[in-house]
DNA sequence: CGACTTGTCAAACATGCGTTTGAGATTCTG
DNA sequence: CAGAATCTCAAACGCATGTTTGACAAGTCG
């Protein structure tokens, strides 16, 4: 089978209308229906989040997922697109399990800040069974940006960002500007952000982030406090 | 000449007090004495720093210095090597360069954490012709961490970060505490290279970190208060 | 001069990578 | 049952990588 465009071969059998849904898959009448397909998400998901995309090789996750090297092509085609379906996958998940805290669910903006904060930190840092990748995944994904990073952005990142926006702008009151509030977003995001992927050279300072649920709301109690203060204090300049 | 380990050729016939020196190098009366080694340490600097140490091949240094590729195991004995040398030297440079700023040398810590803003920013963030590849290369460490890491944490961050640490304390007064003031440098930390490793991100939201000598001062300006704000706040917690 | 050091070079080596092949099981379907 | 679809497998392909080799020119020094 030469193929110059690779198409699931699962689906070549399938009438169109059917193809086309991508979330039940009608094709699962086998003994163990799709398992293999689901062991490689759910190792490379691991894989990548552990050691991002490049370092992550079609060898190690099979290994791990007690498959061919072969099934990858089989069931996704290459690398790139199993490396795809587990960023889409972790990104439904997340979209699924909680919802964004947005601005006008809070009476000060100082909570809604807060609860932004514990959202994301959550997200970025926590670590128990069955948790998503997606986390990981994206810090990941700021280190070495693959193609799929400008989807990634504005799929999931720019709607969070947004919602930041909006609570920094409440807390500027009359000083909101654009270019204020941008910044601001960025020193909160990069607050949140590098105490996942500035894990290695914290622990080696001897402060690592916390993984844990109670630590994490520690660490987000006390960024609220910092950021609305900070935020504050550029108000009047 | 099989080597079990491998020992820089043009040291094994210098006396041993003589080889054991690594800042003047007595071998340089050739026509164009160390000129390949000093173009292969000057481009393999801006490669790393361009694209990380697993992505900047050694053919690709080799090819852009105008060198065999054979020249890296000649000169420096690995690509590691070669990495850690280029590391050492951007150190080396940026110790020569510019002083850390001391609490002790400013009037009020608001000054000195202001001036170590400054310092780290201009580090991480100013291109302009001539200038270390020194923060950038840091920035790539955080994200593929090498057997570098350690040292580099250790050598170069470390000083800077103790000197923040101070500083934070100095802003703490009599709400100093080990764990707040180590929580605090890790938000200042965090705050400064965020806007180096994730460049991509921001500039795919919009809002690029800035730099030019202007605009890395205005930044440095808005976190000096953002961080002295943030601080004066968990101290009356 | 003649031995030795220094540096460069083209070519090959060994390894790991993503991908592809073609054959062979197993299961579903008419 | 016969044939098609589904899935797995060992082996190889083609490529890029860091490393190593052995030869060779040019300079140094007794």
């Amino acid at each position: 089978m030469r193929l110059r465009f690779w198409v699931d071969p699962r689906r070549l059998a399938l009438p169109v209308t059917e193809a086309a849904r991508d979330d039940p898959d009608p094709r699962d009448h086998r003994a163990a229906p799709g398992a293999t397909r689901d062991r490689l998400i759910r190792v490379a998901g691991a894989l990548f989040a552990e050691r991002g995309f490049a370092r992550a090789s079609v060898r190690d996750i099979c290994a791990r997922a007690a498959a061919n090297v072969a099934a990858v092509r089989y069931h996704f085609g290459s690398k790139e697109a199993l490396y795809r379906e587990v960023l889409l996958g972790s990104h439904r998940e997340l979209r699924d399990r909680e919802p964004i805290p947005r601005l006008a669910d809070f009476r000060r903006p100082t909570d809604a800040l807060r609860a932004w904060l514990g959202f994301v930190l959550r997200f970025l840092l926590l670590r128990r069974p069955a948790h998503s990748y997606a986390g990981q995944l994206i810090a990941r994904e700021l280190e070495q940006p693959t193609a799929a990073l400008t989807d990634l952005v504005r799929l999931v990142m720019q709607p969070v960002r947004t919602e930041l926006e909006h609570i920094l702008g409440a807390l500027l009151g009359d000083a909101d500007s654009p270019a204020r509030r941008a910044q601001l977003a960025n020193f909160a995001l990069g607050l949140c952000v590098f105490h996942e992927f500035g894990r290695p050279v914290l622990e080696r300072f001897g402060h690592p982030p916390p993984t844990d649920e109670p630590g994490v709301d520690a660490l987000a109690d006390a960024l609220a406090s910092f950021i609305a203060a900070g935020t504050r204090a550029l108000r009047h300049r």
